[in-house]
Parts: C-alpha cells; structure tokens; sequence
DNA sequence: CCTAACTCCGTATGCCTTACGGTATTTGGT
DNA sequence: ACCAAATACCGTAAGGCATACGGAGTTAGG
C-alpha cells in the first residue's frame, strides 16, 4: 500500500476534522460521502455482509453502478468507512460505578452493537482502520478500567479480553437467530428432524458424557443452545478471573 | 430443509459409519468423496475460504468443474465435509492432570488447529452439521473437566467460553499474519508510515489513556499487537474465573 | 469563451455457483 | 449376446459479482 493510498484512506475516514477536499471545476456531487455509507449501512442491516454490492448501493441511492466509485475508492473501504460510522451510534456515557459494573456496560453496548448491525461480525478487516469513531472509543473503553489498578499493559489486554469474547458470543447468537429465521424453523423444529437420524448413527454408548450434558443443557435452555445465556455465563466469569488478578496482591499500584 | 436433505447430508458426514451407497450400474466414480474433501482442504488451506471454489477443488483433480457436483451437492456442503474431515486430524490424547492443566490442552488444541486450518474462522455455517469427527471432539472436550465439580449446564457453557474465546483470539491473530504476510510489511513498518499522519489527526490531549497504553504495549509487544500473549492472558483470567465458581463453597457436589 | 477537471455511466473482462441437457460408459436383466 | 437403465462426466448458459477503461455531459477558472 503507497503511502498515497494511505492518505486517500484516512482523508476518507477523517473527513469530518480534514474536510471533504472537493476539487471545484466540475459538476457537484448528487450526494455526499456520508449518504453513500449510510446507504451502505442500510444495505448491509437488511441483507448482511454477503449479499452487499455495490450495485445495490448505487440503486438505493439512484446512481448506476459505476458512479459509486467518484464517492470511494473500493467495496472493501467502503465497508471500512461503514464500520467507522457505526462506530459513532452509540453515546459514550461517562462511566460510573466499579469496574466491574464499567465493564459489564462497555460489553453490553459491544452485544448490542453486534445484533443492531450484524454484519459487523462479518467483516474481515485486514489492516484496521483506524477512524475517529473507533479511536473514541476505544479511549472510553480504556477509561472504564483506568485507575482499577492494572497496568498499562494489562488494561489493553483485558479490554482486548471482553472485546474478543462479546464478538465470538455475539456471533453465535447472531448465527442462531439468523438460521432460524431464514430457515423459517425452530431450533426444535430442526432437532427434532434430526434427532431419530442422529440416534441411529450415535450409539449412546459412544457419547456418555455429551449425550447426559445435552440432554441436560437441552432441557434448561429450551434449545440446542441458548447463546444469551453462555454469554453473561462467560462475562462472570472473565470478571471474576481479573478481580482475581487485582485482589493477588503481588501488585503494587504501578 | 426437506427431510430427505436431512438424510443425504447426515449420510455424507457419517459415510464411515453407513457406508457409501453407491448405485452399481453405470460407470465408476474416478474419485472418493474423501478426495474430493482433501481437494478442498488443500485449495482452503492455500488460498483461504474467499478465494476457494469449486472450480480450483475440480482442476486439481483433473476433473472438469461440474463433475464436483457428482460427488457432493452444493458448495456449503463441502465446505461442512471439510470441516468435519479436519476435526478429525488431532489425535484426542487421554487426558492427564488437573482440569486446569486439561482445559488449556483444549484450547492450546483448537488454537494450533485454527493456525493449521484458518479458514475454520471464515465458515459461516448457518446450522451446524453434526459429524463424527466433531462428536468426537466435543466428547473429548467435556471430558476434560467431567468430575471437577461442574454442573452439567456449566460444563456445556465452559467449553463454550473456551472455544468462543479461542477462536476470537485466533481470528486476531491469523488476521494480522495473514496481513503481514500478504502486505509484505510488517506491523511496524506499517506504523511508521501511519503514525506521522495520524498524529497529525489525533491530537494526544484528545487519547490521554490510549495513547498512553498504545505506547507502553507498543513498546512492550515491539508490535501493534500481540495477539498470542494476549490469548494467554485471557485464557489465564479465565481459568481464574472458573477455579472461583468453583471454590465459591456454595456448591455441593452434583 | 474556452478548456481543464470533474461526475456519471455504458461496456467489457473475468471471476463465481449452479441448473440443465447431452454423451459416453457400465451393468442387470432378459 | 444384447438391450435398457443408471450413472459419471462435461459443455453451455444464466445470473450474480467487482472493477478497469473510456466517453459524454457539466461546471467554473483563467
């Protein structure tokens, strides 16, 4: 990557502080940069990360194909400069109460976010871009730990920590949801298809341990799984493990 | 999903077990479906899971790209033979020492296999096939922490967080060699032609914390990140959180 | 008022999956 | 021994995608 297109990138990402750096000689733009992502964004909520293109883009906005590409330089920043905007939606309310209490809201709006926009998870970034958005965040996600007493290097990787587990949580219950809907069957539904096939071909005798822990998670949960569930299971947990790391006492306040 | 889908998918993942049944009349078959699923684990595992197609799978077969659909139905359903397929090359070693010890071969196994195989991370399957290879492992996997004193339900969900965990954290850490890799720069270099224009963007009263934690971890890490130290750190705090709920005394063995 | 710069778009290239129909091959049944 | 059914393999085409390129129309600076 030239350093040009670095400057093309984060000029896109930084527009709002740089100022859109239109040229004056020609026709305006019908639209705006902005309007672009949202019609991206828009897209993308209703059929996912697979199914966005740019042509559909372009027919939301009324432009053909081709003039999407006078707004951004590529499908792959556009989804960049996409992620940013989302990025922005929610408040960063100041923080309040203990850490834990912090932390716990800092994933809830991770969850959130992955549900409103569920092409999120879908994103396969290869270099991070790094917008203002995301930078704000990620600031008010170290802030809710700063002066809990973890070091520097131990705050960004705890925030790493809730962030990397919310987005593996968030994507199974995502999945779920989404089979079900457009499978237009229940997670029951489906077992119960299942189930006599699977029965022939699983010796129970196989399978003791999965098959009483199915049984019992299967009965508690009402589904196969219930991904909510695994989550604040795994949220405490986590929690529990980092107070253990600051209560050990081999830690002078750095 | 019709019923008969049911079948002729199940019968492909369990073809071990039932048998190939193959109609004897007409010509034979020039492959296996077992070479097919090496075909695609090979065309995956070089090019990663966008770049993979049927088309590749059949030319490094010698066979010309509609005759794949002879051997399997559809793409997904490839894709879900190789997943299985792949589940199955670990050997699943007795378990040995604590569940703490026992917890992290798990993890340490599904972390090496993600690096093996990345293209684990790209599947999206909508509704999980259910193979012998992954029963196994999932078997395997329960096994490790049967009689440590968790509930069944709790037992399902602690193999859950680990796997969501691990998984994220390899999906960060295959995501930034692959980058590095492809881009033919390193996380530094990339850095050193960033950072000039984002300090330009990102004026530091603006990041107190995260420029600060930014620094101390780039400096630490001699990288943006670190993305296997920060898989043990979070696997720690885990195992952590875990000995608690277990050690909380309000638990009668079940 | 002319021309440079710019937007928008038509066309083309080269990918992809998969539906369909044709042809060659093998074997069970007569 | 021969025919017909079943099957493997493949050619073609439809319908999708990103994006390179060049042309036509529009605007404003000099």
């Amino acid at each position: 990557m030239e350093n040009r297109d670095v400057d093309r990138t984060l000029s896109l990402m930084w527009r709002r502080v740089l100022g859109t750096p239109q040229g004056s000689r020609g026709p305006k733009q019908r639209f705006s940069v902005d309007e672009v992502i949202r019609a991206g964004i828009a897209v993308a909520d209703e059929e996912g990360l697979p199914a966005f293109s740019m042509r559909k883009v372009a027919d939301r906005l009324g432009l053909k194909l081709m003039s999407i590409y006078t707004y951004v330089p590529s499908r792959d920043e556009l989804i960049g400069l996409m992620v940013d905007e989302v990025m922005g939606e929610p408040e960063l309310t100041p923080h309040a109460g203990d850490w834990r209490e912090r932390l716990t809201v800092v994933a809830r709006q991770m969850w959130d976010e992955f549900h409103r926009h569920p092409w999120l998870l879908q994103v396969e970034q290869s270099r991070p871009w790094i917008g203002p958005n995301g930078s704000d965040r990620w600031e008010w996600q170290l802030a809710a730990i700063e002066g809990a007493g973890f070091t520097d290097l131990e705050m960004d990787q705890t925030i790493t920590l809730i962030g990397d587990f919310t987005g593996a949580s968030a994507r199974a219950d995502v999945a779920a949801l989404r089979t079900a809907e457009q499978s237009g069957i229940t997670d029951l539904e489906w077992w119960e298809v299942n189930a006599p096939v699977l029965e022939r071909l699983m010796p129970p005798a196989a399978y003791p341990i999965s098959g009483r822990v199915g049984t019992t998670a299967g009965e508690e949960y009402n589904a196969v799984r219930d991904s909510e569930r695994s989550f604040r299971f795994g949220l405490e947990r986590i929690l529990d493990g980092l107070e253990v790391l600051l209560t050990s006492g081999r830690r002078p306040r750095s």
